[in-house]
This record gives C-alpha cells, sequence and structure tokens, in this order.
DNA sequence: GTCTATACACGGATAGAC
DNA sequence: GTCTATCCGTGTATAGAC
C-alpha cells in the first residue's frame, strides 16, 4: 500500500533533518518540504512531530536491539572480531544517522509519556550490549558499554556533520584495543 | 559595579537552563525567570539569546584552556596523575555543567559569525590536549583526545540529568586504565 | 491523500515609561 | 536598570475543499 511508502518517506527525512540540525530546530515545514508534501500532509500520517520522532526512535532502536541479539549469537573471544563488531554497529547508526541514548531523547523535551516508553527498550538494548562485551571477554563491562555507546555516538554525529575524527575502520580498531588488550 | 553581577547571574541561570533542557528549548522568559527578572531586562545586558551563549562558550573554554595550560606544566608519565587530571577535568566540567563540543555548537544553528569565532578556541584546546596526552605517553593521542573528550562529555551531560553511568573516581581511573596499560 | 487557508500560541526582540 | 506593553515572525496544529 502506498499509504505505508509515504509514511517511511517522512521518517526517513525527519531523521535526516532530526540528525542533522536537532530536534527542536527542525520544523514540520522543514520535514514537509523535503518530503515533497505539504505540512498539513503530514498530518494526515502522524499525529504530531512528537509521533514522527517517537516512530523514528522505535525503528532505529528495534534494529539496534535486532542486531545486538544476532552478534550474541556468534561472538567469539577474538579481538579481530570485536573490531568488526564495533565496525558494523557504526555502519548501522550511519545508515540510520542518528544514535538514540536517554539523555537525548530527555532533552528534546518530549512527552514524559513517549520518553516512558523508550526508557525499556534502551535498557534491554544496554543489558544486550554488556552480555556481547563479556562474551568478547571485555572486564568491568558496565562502564565499558557507556564507554563504547557514547564513542560510536560521537563517531556517528561528527561523521554525520562532517567532521571526520577518524576513518570508521581505524576508529573501530583502536576503540577495540582499548579494552581487549 | 552592580552591572557586572547581574550578567554574570545571568550567564549562570542561562549555563544551567542551556545544558539542562537544550538551547533551542530554553526561552528568553526561562532565563529571565530563572534570575528573577523580565525578559526585557536581559536586552539591556546582551544583544540577544545567540550574545549569552557565546558569552557561555567563551567562559568555559577560557576556564578548559587555561586548566590544561597549567596541567602541561606539571604532567609527568604516570598513570595514577593521568586519572586524576581526568577526574579534574571532569570536575570543571560539573561544574560549569556544560562541555563544548564543535557538533554541538553547529546543532544549535547559531549565526556562521559566532560558531566562526569558536572554532579557533576549541582548536587550540583539542591542541593542548593532545600534548597533555603525549606527555602522559598515551598513544595516537589524535584519536585518543576525541574518545577522551566525548567520554568526558557524555559523563557531564549524564550526570547532569541525574543519569549517573559511574561514580566520578571510578569512572576516571578506568577511563585512564584504557589508555595507559 | 493532498492541498489552501487559517487559528492560535509562543518566542525573540524593541519602544518607551519610570 | 527594570518594567509593561507590544510587534512580528514562526511553529504546531486544524478545518475544510478537492
Amino acid at each position: 500500500m502506498e499509504n505505508t511508502k509515504r509514511k517511511k518517506e517522512i521518517i526517513e527525512a525527519a531523521k535526516r533533518l532530526f540528525a542533522q540540525n536537532g530536534y527542536s530546530p527542525t520544523s514540520m515545514d522543514d520535514i514537509a518540504k523535503s518530503v515533497g508534501i505539504t505540512k498539513a500532509s503530514l498530518y494526515y500520517f502522524f499525529r504530531g512531530k512528537e509521533q514522527i520522532f517517537a516512530a523514528i526512535i522505535d525503528e532505529v532502536l528495534a534494529e539496534v536491539k535486532n542486531y545486538l541479539g544476532r552478534e550474541l549469537k556468534v561472538c567469539k573471544a577474538d579481538p579481530a572480531e570485536f573490531a568488526k563488531m564495533i565496525d558494523r554497529t557504526i555502519s548501522i547508526c550511519l545508515k540510520n544517522g542518528i544514535v538514540i541514548r536517554r539523555v537525548d531523547v530527555k532533552m528534546c523535551g518530549l512527552q514524559p509519556i513517549v520518553f516512558a516508553k523508550v526508557l525499556p527498550l534502551l535498557a534491554e538494548i544496554k543489558k544486550n550490549l554488556r552480555k556481547v562485551l563479556a562474551c568478547y571477554g571485555v572486564k568491568q563491562n558496565d562502564i565499558a558499554a557507556d564507554i563504547l555507546v557514547n564513542a560510536v555516538h560521537a563517531y556517528v554525529l561528527h561523521a554525520k556533520h562532517g567532521m571526520r575524527i577518524a576513518p570508521q575502520k581505524k576508529y573501530s580498531e583502536y576503540l577495540a584495543s582499548l579494552f581487549i588488550k
């Protein structure tokens, strides 16, 4: 159905704009123009701006969660594999163009209801990440998970803004080398 | 002069609000209320919202720059000292309540003129940080500097939002242990 | 589904009195 | 210095025609 296609277009456009300019500075007009329709038409598909953002969060978090689930099944305590895992994670986030952290969601000033909805998902993802890290033999994987998440977040953010801080492969390998000696 | 005192109050209030809610969602009314004056009075001290933010950036960057300058003079290749240096950096940032990165400034949608003004300062700070890292014997200190900055940034951000990810001392020591084996 | 037109609130900024 | 009052642009959201 075409209905779903348009909805996807809107989500993609909003994803790109939110990542580029931030949630607040991006207007419904910006999103509409980017899709090639008018602002009013957005409200046929979504109840409002927050719902668009919620849809994006759902989609992105689901993808990361699924990826980590698959990763959990194949991981082996191999430093080279660990670097590849980081590299793949970065690639997924770059494709989505956006990385979701609790703080980011909170700072958008979303309704508490929306915010509360994503918390369990985020917690689950972090739990899975810790398992993956443990599996790769990373010590103190609670702190390690946080540092890793934020390092990936920062990389994606900078890359999306044309501020590359290092080639992706090199960055992944260096990051991996920090945690596995 | 009382003039300067009020100005400081405004900067402090804005700093706190920007850190808590983000730049765009914070209104001039919010800042004014927080100080205990009206919105119009803000314009007696600052030309506009951007100028307030610019003043904050100037202040924060100057402090970090000075701190790193002092650090450069005393650093010795001692792992324990390295952890303490990270710890002190976090403390400074927590006191300011805000950490300035290029992306953050860019995503606020500031006028290019304001944005361009802070770039040299940021570059200088990063250069100094690399020197400090080199002094402590950290390898590949270009990537290391980025990862470290972002780790500190993330810590401050989370702490300010009541999402502590680990005790500060433990976090600093763990972070130091990653770079110095 | 998509449009034009519009309601309505909010935010940045200014004028001018005190 | 600080206020009240106000201007004006923009942003979210809705009504209603096609």
